[in-house]
DNA sequence: GCTGAGGGTGTTAGCGTTAACACGAACGGT
DNA sequence: ACCGTTCGTGTTAACGCTAACACCCTCAGC
């Protein structure tokens, strides 16, 4: 059949040519689209010299991949993936397991792997994690984790992920994202990280380089006690023999950065304070600010991650710009050399996390 | 900046151990997982037996159903996806067709979407759409539309998702979450939308009863010129008997808020401002702000949305809650009708939005 | 002209699961 | 005791695709 030649795509949808309805071969479970072996017989040839075209196997002459071509647009065919996965026995599809997506990091580090597995020509499926429930983790696993998965990705920056990550039958390959020191055997997984402890090491120490005594620290929740970038601020502080104060725990969102702030608020001590992402600073300053203790005049706040919003914030956030993107791409690219052990080991390509100066960071007030 | 001494870039990759596998049965294609017939022959019932108690058919006795399940956790047996999608002739996930999901409507649709997929016990693919260039868009679908889906939802809020819309192929149910009004033949498609015409409305008509004689709009990117949230702003101030300013075309990011608003505060008339969404709020109250022109004392400025941020930004925002999740759920729920015409048609449930006054309006300056 | 090495194509046998039907046993109503 | 149901289970044939091998043909090298 000659496409009449004045339909443009836009037209396809409004008229629906005879391509639903009725099946080209007698199939009754998949009416409506045309079938490898429709194709075969309408450009002449067998199944598999159709298959070696659409997969891009080099022995088929130009001529005969030519008129498989044509037949394919003829019939509008589309290959099933059930059925290549099926038969390759791997499906050609990452799972990225996470929690939460709608925060910034996590829906970044996502749209990384995405591409990456994009241009791999893979697919990306999500599975969610619900909660740090044991009995939740192993809902979401039985779920997403397919046992010919083509891999998975965990995101495992908290406890629902490290626990996801555990959880992963043998047998599937799998690549985490993890923030360093918080998967205690984390050698036994194939792991790439932004380099977190370095990242609160220098955001600490540039509070510090400012005449801070010492820096405050709100932590996002993390699966241990010992996170990346907790062992950082730390660090900083240990080298500068500043006191260590106890770290405040946040949650992930803005308003328990408010709740923490407010306590902040109430210790005259406090002139500098380390959060463990932009959303808890957003938190932590309009506590502050609310208590009459103004950003930076008085106290001087440093946030994690740069989201994009974070340069527009009043004042301009001073935070530590990380490379979720890159993340993922990297994440991607362990996950393949899991598959394939035989695959030379990837390099990281994340950029390293970088300071951002901005305006919410001063020198203490004379007192 | 100084790194801490122990860690260089380059650890941050942990070592990888041999966690994968070693194979239960004979088959050299999926090596490491058992297959239903190891199920059955462990049991000692026929395959179908294993399978109807995978899938809580009814007809098993207790008994038996018993053994067959023991035997699943004795081998760790999880179905292969692939399979049974083959052969039931459909596949069990959905998949979303979106651009940048790090855009918070798009993720927190994206999460209500996937919320109700996994209660409908449906697994959620993603499918990115780069541009929305045709060929791009083509691809995208070449790639993620497989013609046996389980359905397609379309983030169709930009040109990117119309046009995708447009394109999906015959056969393969889909729904959309539009713009009301940017899909011109939406009359062809099952779409779900939030009411923006009526809280672009609420939002202009809040700032003309605060007493300001005009609204300026810094629109957000829109597949149409008569996008419902011109709309409900228009009326708002037809009704009113308002001049009605030149639109300010916006992006997506705070960043191209910040050069609307830079525009906008050149403009000694401007007094109110509705924006977009709340990034280009943000943007646009910097530029303000950077100006000379506070927020709220000399222009009022409302967003769109609601980001969880909105609340803590300084000043907080006044902006109108979208309920991108309840959206997401309804999505869902018209796939669901799509791909069965015979069920009911579902009820909307998605929260209707609602105007939140914070702290960047108030009644314009005594001239 | 014979041989070996491919190039190009076809044939066959699954991949793991479910739909559709088949069948015997148990059971209730007459 | 007979028949029609319903229950519990098994058998068979796909589902659409690809791996593995088989085959023929051509062409180069001797």
């Amino acid at each position: 059949m000659a496409l009449p030649p004045s339909l443009t795509p836009g037209d396809r949808l409004n008229i629906i040519i005879g391509v639903t309805g009725r099946a080209t071969t007698g199939s009754r479970k998949n009416a409506g689209s045309a079938s490898i072996s429709d194709v075969a017989g309408s450009a002449g040839v067998s199944l598999m010299t159709v298959s070696r075209v659409i997969n891009g196997h080099p022995r088929v002459s130009e001529e005969t991949r030519r008129r498989v071509l044509a037949a394919i647009r003829k019939l509008n065919y589309r290959p099933i993936r059930a059925a290549r996965d099926l038969s390759r026995g791997r499906s050609r599809s990452v799972t990225v397991m996470t929690s939460n997506t709608t925060l910034y990091g996590r829906a970044a580090l996502l749209q990384g792997i995405e591409e990456a597995a994009r241009y791999a020509g893979l697919h990306t499926d999500i599975g969610i994690l619900e909660s740090p429930r044991p009995s939740a983790v192993e809902a979401a696993i039985e779920r997403s984790c397919d046992p010919a998965s083509g891999g998975v990705i965990v995101i495992a920056f908290d406890l629902a992920g490290v626990r996801a990550l555990r959880a992963i039958p043998a047998g599937i390959p799998v690549a985490a994202a993890v923030e360093i020191n918080n998967v205690k055997d984390s050698r036994a997984y194939p792991t790439a990280a932004l380099d977190d402890r370095a990242a609160a090491f220098a955001a600490t120490q540039h509070l510090l380089d400012l005449g801070h005594r010492t820096v405050h620290h709100v932590s996002i929740p993390s699966s241990t006690n010992a996170s990346a970038r907790l062992q950082g601020w730390r660090a900083a502080l240990r080298e500068a023999r500043a006191r260590i104060p106890e770290v405040i725990a946040g949650g992930w969102t803005p308003q328990s950065g408010y709740e923490a702030g407010q306590r902040l608020a109430a210790d005259r001590q406090v002139t500098a304070v380390l959060c463990g992402n932009d959303d808890l600073a957003l938190g932590v300053i309009h506590a502050l600010r609310q208590a009459g203790r103004a950003v930076p005049d008085s106290v001087s706040v440093v946030g994690f991650d740069d989201v994009p919003s974070a340069a527009f914030y009043a004042p301009p956030l001073t935070t530590v710009r990380l490379d979720f993107v890159g993340l993922g791409h990297d994440c991607f690219a362990l996950l393949q050399h899991a598959a394939d052990p035989d695959s030379i080991m990837p390099e990281f390509n994340a950029a390293a996390p970088k300071l951002v100066v901005r305006e919410t960071t001063r020198p203490p007030r004379r007192p």
